[in-house]
DNA sequence: ACTTTATGAAGCC
DNA sequence: TGGCTTCCCTAAAG
């Protein structure tokens, strides 16, 4: 359900509601808006006129001039759409929804949040896979074959002891990205919208590293080299790619897709999403225009030309190679689109299939171990999931209801696969509709299984 | 304690 | 197509 439809679906209850309240509607609200927002009123009749005249500009920031407090028996006024006899927003830590808006979760009427089927229960409405994927030794002999490069070995992780909680500040603006170290259980690697890096190490809480000349803006991904996991490569907003040594800070510019400067938003150009491609030693990455480059990271040279992979004008948000097949690419942006690219023959319009969504894309993801299955966010507020790409790709095997639709100023979700689990059947998400944790609304993590689509906690 | 602003997608004309 | 408006569970800066 579109935006759109959260006007146009519901005129009719408004109306309703507005009978129901014995209040000749219009007036009476613009009344209630005021007297709310405004605590000492003198004068009633202009005060209504006023706000009639400024309420096309929506502010009701308007402020008056010394007047009297309007003495209305009505009830509450709902913060959201400013009609009377309900009342929405945040109460405490939990946010109550308008019950004149279609639900939050879900997009559909007539319901809000709370009693939401896919709140009370996220499997609502989903088939289950009609069989779990398990590794057995032939699964494993299997990979051994066909699989091109060995997964990095990490040593179990172990909480160390001498720390029991830490609280460092190390940006002073949203986080973008955070990557664990694939052999160092001790190092998280985060990126901000200013485009720092941070390195964090358990092991010594007390130092702090940052380093903040290499982007001027968003950082959008990085990845670790994969012959030497001491470098990391970034790609950022400022339409470079980064290659930095971890210990020193030191970094080389692999691509500058601005090399004249600011030009205007129409020729700026941002990169986001990235990817390595270890075999053929290529840093790929993808513009806010639709298009991939490739750089080679060894000769540092770009390779061939940029190839439109997605609706010319629209960003691409994010790139994964197959782990087993490195030359398929899947993509993901902005057009609603996540699609199946082969780089051997990558040109524009060649891609093998492409995954339509209803709104925007925000993570497509093969599975880690067989590279077999997709998972993607849209901000539709659905995780869509492709059990196999061999099988039919025409519609997605199941959608998962989840939150992580909001509008702008948060850097948006991605579910992701857990590394550690070998059915690739769990998922790790942000939610975007908080959780009361003692009166504080925070974002919660989630884990779905995404064979039922049940929360796995 | 208040307002402004950064900022993105979608829908409408 | 482009320009304008709406969406309105953010958070820092002014």
């Amino acid at each position: 359900m579109s935006v759109r439809a959260r006007r146009t679906l519901f005129p009719e209850v408004v109306i309703e509601r507005d009978t129901d309240t014995d209040e000749s509607s219009e007036e009476d609200e613009d009344e209630e808006v005021e007297n709310d927002v405004v605590d000492s009123d003198e004068d009633e009749e202009e005060e209504i006129e006023d706000q009639k005249v400024n309420d096309d500009g929506g502010s009701s920031s308007v402020d008056t001039k010394g007047k009297k407090p309007i003495t209305i028996s009505l009830k509450k006024v709902c913060k959201v759409c400013k009609r009377t006899g309900h009342q929405a927003g945040f109460q405490g830590a939990t946010y109550i929804d308008c019950p004149m808006k279609p639900c939050f979760l879900c997009k559909m009427p007539g319901h809000t949040t709370v009693n939401c089927p896919h709140r009370v229960a996220m499997e609502f409405g989903v088939i289950p896979a009609s069989r779990k994927r398990t590794l057995s030794s032939l699964d494993y002999g299997f990979e051994r074959q066909v699989r091109h490069r060995v997964p990095l070995i990490k040593p179990p992780f172990v909480i160390p002891d001498e720390v029991s909680c830490a609280v460092i500040r190390y940006h002073s603006r949203r986080v973008t990205c955070l990557e664990f170290h694939p052999t160092n259980n001790n190092i998280l690697l985060s990126g901000d919208k200013k485009g720092q890096l941070g390195v964090w190490d358990f092991g010594k809480v007390y130092e702090k590293t940052v380093y903040g000349n290499i982007h001027g803006c968003l950082l959008n991904n990085m990845k670790f080299g994969p012959e030497n996991d001491g470098m990391i490569y970034t790609a950022s907003s400022d339409g470079t790619v980064s290659c930095t040594d971890l210990e020193t800070g030191l970094s080389s510019s692999l691509m500058d897709l601005n090399p004249n400067g600011w030009q205007g938003r129409n020729s700026w150009r941002m990169l986001y999403g990235m990817e390595l491609n270890a075999e053929k030693g290529l840093v790929l990455v993808a513009d806010s225009f639709g298009f991939l480059h490739m750089v080679d990271a060894r000769a540092n040279s770009k390779i061939g030309d940029s190839v439109l992979i997605h609706k010319k004008g629209t960003k691409v948000v994010g790139l994964h190679c197959n782990p087993l097949q490195p030359d398929l690419l899947l993509s993901c942006g902005n057009d609603h689109f996540a699609r199946i690219w082969d780089m051997r023959r990558l040109e524009a319009e060649s891609c093998l299939h492409a995954l339509p969504h209803k709104r925007v894309v925000n993570s497509a993801y093969f599975s880690p171990l067989s590279g077999t299955k997709i998972v993607t966010t849209s901000i539709d507020n659905r995780i869509r999931v492709w059990d196999s790409i061999f099988g039919n790709l025409d519609t997605p095997s199941r959608e998962i209801v989840h939150s992580h639709d909001f509008n702008r100023h948060l850097t948006p979700f991605r579910a992701e696969w857990d590394p550690k689990d070998s059915s690739e059947s769990l998922v790790v998400i942000g939610r975007y509709i908080s959780e009361n944790y003692n009166g504080a609304a925070l974002h919660p993590i989630d884990f779905i299984d995404i064979s039922t689509a049940a929360q796995v906690n």
